[in-house]
DNA sequence: TTCTTATTAGTACGAGTGTACTCACATAAT
DNA sequence: ATTATGTGAGTACACTCGTACTAATAAGAA
């Protein structure tokens, strides 16, 4: 705070004395915490999301994750944002079009892997700790309208492909695309089911197709 | 344990020396106390769902609680078994037919008022518990299983009542059924909707005017 | 080099947890 | 009245929790 403004000197510099110290990564550093939050939420729950728990599972002093995340809200919160970017992304990087943009679009909501079912299984819990933590609600509000969108994106994509009965109601069928979406994925969170022997794609597609017809 | 056998008497009894007691109301008692967790579980959640938390809302002492259920793992299997035991009871009572049976069938298991709704809270919270807790992993189980055997109970009646057009797959609706109900009810936890202005009823009523159809 | 910062390890505090006790008291069957 | 038991209140132990420090070390910019 103090500049030592020499005025006897001839030079005198009063800008550019920040001697610019030990460059940060604090985006990596955010990112991995976050990602081995999932991982801790997957593996032991809610009760596992702690400072030391995480900051172990991350491989760093619990300071410095103390850092990073000055409080365990900001911890949680950025989970939920970290979920939200990384369906995003996958979403955005679907070449497909019509039907099969469709198809793929949703089950990238389904657990149908480790990733989707860590970062589903970490939705929920957050998910459901925002239910008595309305700190977090904003957080899980936010999250579900990406759902949203996406289902209604889908009842779009359709009806451009021409695969949408025009007799039926865009609006109602998003929602009950988004609640039926919901239902399958957390029946497939409860029963654990492997990847191939999953009959969720299955039920998804067959209610798809009913959509291009009365 | 020791018994004063008084052989220099003439009648020697060796058997009736049990006191009896003080009565116990032993199942009123655990009643009061999961029912007291439900509350718990809805207010505070899962962190609250402790021994002394519960106990202060059931207005006993905490050793009392410990006496009813030896272990917290014991307390969470019991609420799960209560709130199916409810459903249960409020299933069986309905007095209907038909159509209107399903209706008011599927949407006990909707969060409709406070009751229901805090029924499902503590099932939620609890199943998302035994994501990562095995032990209650069959509790759970047992209820989800319950609420399928509604869900094909319901396909069942509008089959009988001629409201299931026969060319549907009863299998495959049940289940789809069954994902839908789980989504709307999310829908309706995490939106907190008032009781009248939710339109839970009028999606699920909207799908199954279409089961009626091809 | 020097300077500045990030990271680390460690400690500490107050609080809450499950579990396990003890002890006085009230109550119902004998 | 006597007796065995459930209850309530309290205490204790060994944890873990979030949070907040300190001091030492490591590393990059000047």
């Amino acid at each position: 705070m103090a500049e030592e403004g020499c005025s006897h000197i001839a030079g005198c510099y009063y800008v550019a004395l920040k001697p610019m110290p030990r460059r940060i990564d604090a985006e990596a550093r955010t990112a991995a915490i976050a990602e081995a939050s999932l991982r801790v939420l997957e593996r032991d729950g809610l009760s596992g999301l702690s400072v030391r728990g995480v900051a172990a599972e991350t491989g760093i002093a619990a300071a410095s994750l103390r850092r990073a995340f000055a409080t365990q809200h900001a911890l949680r919160e950025y989970c939920l944002q970290l979920i939200e970017d990384r369906v995003t992304a996958r979403v955005s990087a679907l070449d497909l079009t019509g039907r099969a943009l469709v198809d793929e679009l949703l089950l990238q909501l389904l657990p149908l892997d480790k990733e989707r079912r860590m970062e589903l299984v970490a939705q929920v819990q957050l998910g459901v700790l925002s239910l008595t933590d309305s700190e977090l609600v904003p957080a899980a509000i936010r999250l579900s309208n990406a759902v949203d969108r996406a289902c209604h994106a889908a009842v779009m994509i359709l009806a451009e492909a021409g695969q949408f009965y025009s007799g039926r109601d865009p609006e109602y069928e998003a929602r009950r695309l988004r609640a039926l979406l919901d239902g399958i994925a957390m029946q497939g969170l409860w029963s654990g089911e492997l990847p191939e022997s999953s009959e969720m794609p299955s039920m998804l597609a067959r209610h798809l197709d009913e959509l291009a017809g009365p």
